[in-house]
DNA sequence: AGTGAAATGACCCGAGA
DNA sequence: TCTCGGGTCATTTCACT
């Protein structure tokens, strides 16, 4: 379904979304057409989920990252649905997965400082159906990437 | 440092890095040349670090997340250096945090399935100086966002 | 699936307020 | 800092291989 050039644009394309057409097709030896439209095709089929603009955390204010860890004491399907549905609504957390571990979730939180991760524990708290099992307060990032490697 | 006009260009631009520079000054009632100006300044700066491509990990054959959570017995400045680097050439891994909690590390690592992340793990095995703690897999996503709120 | 060329439109940089 | 306007370059489409 992915072919060779495929990945290879994928690949660049990761790395960097404003490489041009006419760039991505100098590197892998082809005319712009070829790679604009094997582009399109691979962001109708889903492939390419979209572009973003990162930023860099400190010069927003958020440079602090918190892992928090919760469990659903009563796991019901519609404490379940209730619960995602809050998570996904607050722009705090940028990410949540429900594990197969000592804890059901865990949130990456963004904060400017611990006294903000505070008040995010006080929202947390006024959802009845779960419970803060434990936090994990990041001391540095050592990698941080949204490249998927591809074989 | 960062006015209101930058922060809705941030806001607009971590949602969708292809919205040209036209369609920005529209929503912002101005014209092409302070946005060009200010998205450059913001570059510069290092507000914005870089646009990227995000794929759908499932449709590139990586659709198992799974956390490994390690610990470091002689925690030594060598070992810490050495780990990381390690770590940071890691294609698998995604993400890394040096944490202060329970485990000294805790690593985001995208597989196909099981299979690999067992493939993985014994990887992490042949750095003598950590010592893998638990590892916990990802039943599905509930929010995977890179879009950093900024008040 | 690829090339090559032509039109459409975005980016980028002035001059001026 | 902004508006306006124009030159340059990338994107996009199409006829052909």
């Amino acid at each position: 379904m992915l072919d060779n050039v495929d990945k290879q644009i994928l690949g660049l394309l990761q790395k960097n979304a404003k490489l041009t057409i006419k760039e991505l097709a100098e590197e892998l030896n082809l005319t712009t057409s070829p790679i604009f439209e094997r582009i399109k095709r691979l962001e109708k089929e889903g492939v390419i989920e979209g572009y973003v603009a990162l930023l860099n955390p400190e010069r927003v204010g958020k440079g602090q990252v918190v892992f928090c860890n919760v469990s659903m004491p009563i796991y019901t399907k519609e404490n379940i649905e209730n619960f995602e549905n809050i998570v996904r609504s607050m722009p705090q957390v940028l990410e949540c997965y429900h594990l197969a571990g000592l804890v059901d979730y865990q949130l990456k939180v963004y904060v400017k400082d611990i006294k903000e991760y505070d008040d995010f524990l006080k929202q947390l708290a006024e959802i009845q159906i779960v419970k803060v099992h434990s936090s994990a307060v990041v001391l540095h990032d050592v990698k941080y990437s949204t490249v998927i490697q591809i074989d």
